[in-house]
DNA sequence: GTCCTCTATGAATCTAGGA
DNA sequence: TTCCTAGATTCATAGAGGA
């Protein structure tokens, strides 16, 4: 009778943790092809030299700090590659990675996945809409940054959920450009002293259109460069998993805390547009993305009638789904409705329509 | 009597004109540090696999020209450096290079630039306002193309042409993001045939941004993958010299015929909003010698701060004394300060800032 | 409470020219 | 080359604070 041998047991996979360590050394330690989607926003190598002035005279923060310290484009290069090939290890034969990046580093990036074996699907532009102005006038407003999207091989049958991105676009293709506000506000972690707490905080609406796009609930996500954690705190609200790796104790903490805060959206609310849904035809689901309605919120009808919010921008009614206008034109037994007037939402104890947050959307489009 | 050896004539400059070959071969042909800027159109090394068809069965019209086929990244990278070496060798120590290409090269031109001493000043999202559509719905619409605005060095005084492309742009900063329609309708060439002439032209409008940016009138351009010839189009429309390579015969007809037909701007719409820092530049002192200001006579900073007019032109304030921008940034604790605009004088009840009596007197010398 | 003004700040490779 | 000084230069947004 032959000895059954018990196979060496794969090690579990840190689901919904933050890992501390350096990233690759992290990463080689996981179990491989075991995450569905990386999400990396490694250091940008900027090489910066004196300090900078408003014409009021008052400093630039800049991003001084010694992670983003390299000797030289080899050594960045090494760097990229060591951990662009430790990533790649992880994932599943149909995952897929994100790299953010600005001019400084995004063209190592970019080469180095293509020359690693990643098929790059699109070059995606954040084009800021609140970006810092060029104080000197030297050059251009340096406006956007760049991420790009790539599957693991050529052959990879990555995850793109076409209709959700479709849903949040006023029903017309998803492009590759994307306009959205930098991370201020309410949203920016402070430290005790106030201060930022991350120096380069992504905002949540950017990660939001990342893994409403590329992931289904339920699936891995794995971010090498957590920082303050906005993947695992936005994986969290859509309902997907992730892990986080990160070496700096103060971030580690910050994300934490602040993950911990997040209320996940109810599981109806994930459900995703199918294929033959009708065109919205206004961007709801930029109010969503912005995190001006949550999705799961109620919005009320001018007789009472409710429904719920979805991630991508469509309405949950009784026995009835669809965008804000098909739900309200259900509820009302007419033709068809306008649901930027007919929803509104509770703010403050009163009830607003939901084209308040349309026209401040519109407000800062019309801008540009 | 020595006899003195005339020294070989550097080859004349082929102004104005489409050489025929190799760019790489002629650039090397050309007097180097002769051009002030390069505009390069490379090709994409796009790797299409078979034909690509729209939902209605009609096959899009691909790039498949044999001068985008390219056996590897390698091929392709080796291609890229020697050109940009090539490109390098041309360009005058001030000069400047605008590269443009998609996701599929615009990684490794971006490593390849810096890798040969290029500075990136920055990168332009040419986002297109009438992209073609994602026609199978598998990923995002392609909506823009990247470019790279890069000096021959570090240290390179590069053109930069602020003020004129802030009026652009209706008096704000230009941004690093262009929305500007592709190139269709009659600016789009033609064939016999009525085909496009060429597969990848590029706007005019595109061209116009970057020639009125970073040069200046009497410059010149340079274009190593001329096409049909859009560089050199503009360019003369804007008063600037061009030099273009082409290696396909049918391009270099088609570019010749279509610069002939155009005619240049009058000189007098060639000249751009100014900046300040070309303006003559007017001593303090001047003021007080001509008897604008009197010795002794008080200056007062937007703070309520005082200072005291002396002969020399210089100004006495609290335990201080220096020139009105010494003086100035004394007050405000700052590393710098520019006093023209930060000491006003009383005249008639009101106070008036001194650069006011400077561009009084920058009035008179532009009158001779 | 409302409206308005003022202030702070964000991934930034941010000067030019004469002595 | 290095040093020194003149002097040119900002957009969108959030939040605080005052009228």
């Amino acid at each position: 009778m032959a000895v059954r041998t018990k196979l060496p047991e794969a090690p579990a996979l840190p689901l919904n943790q933050i890992l501390a360590g350096d990233c690759i050394d992290v990463m080689r330690s996981l179990p491989e092809a075991s995450v569905d989607l990386i999400f990396a926003d490694p250091p940008y190598n900027l090489q910066l030299k004196g300090e900078l002035h408003r014409p009021d005279n008052s400093r630039v923060d800049a991003v001084d700090d010694h992670w983003d310290q390299f000797s030289s484009f080899a050594a960045y290069d090494k760097f990229t590659r060591d951990w662009l090939a430790a990533a790649r290890r992880l994932l599943k034969p149909n995952g897929a990675i994100w790299v953010i990046g600005s001019y400084h580093n995004i063209f190592r990036v970019g080469s180095a996945l293509q020359d690693a074996g990643y098929w790059i699907l699109n070059d995606v532009v954040w084009r800021k809409s609140n970006p810092m102005p060029n104080f000197r006038g030297k050059r251009l407003t340096n406006a956007h940054e760049t991420m790009i999207w790539a599957s693991k091989s050529e052959a990879a049958k990555y995850t793109f959920n076409y209709d959700a991105l479709k849903a949040l676009n006023e029903g017309v293709q998803m492009r590759s450009d994307w306009v959205l506000p930098i991370c201020t506000g309410h949203e920016r972690l402070k430290d005790a002293n106030g201060d930022k707490a991350h120096p380069t905080q992504k905002p949540e609406s950017l990660l939001h259109r990342v893994l409403v796009g590329s992931t289904n609930p339920g699936d891995v996500v794995l971010d090498p460069f957590f920082g303050t954690g906005t993947t695992g705190a936005v994986a969290k609200m859509l309902g997907r998993q992730f892990i986080g790796i990160e070496r700096e104790d103060s971030y580690r903490e910050a994300a934490a805390q602040r993950i911990a805060r997040v209320r996940p959206y109810d599981a109806s609310a994930l459900e995703t547009s199918g294929s033959k849904r009708a065109e919205p035809r206004v961007p709801f689901g930029q109010l969503v993305e912005r995190g001006m309605l949550r999705p799961g919120e109620v919005l009320v009808g001018p007789r009472g009638s409710t429904a719920k919010v979805r991630a991508d921008g469509t309405l949950v009614g009784d026995r009835m789904t669809g965008s804000i206008h098909q739900v309200g034109a259900h509820y009302e037994g007419a033709p068809s409705c306008n649901g930027w007037t007919y929803w509104h939402f509770k703010r403050e104890g009163k009830m607003v329509p939901i084209d308040f947050l349309r026209q401040q959307i519109r407000a800062e489009l019309g801008e540009h």
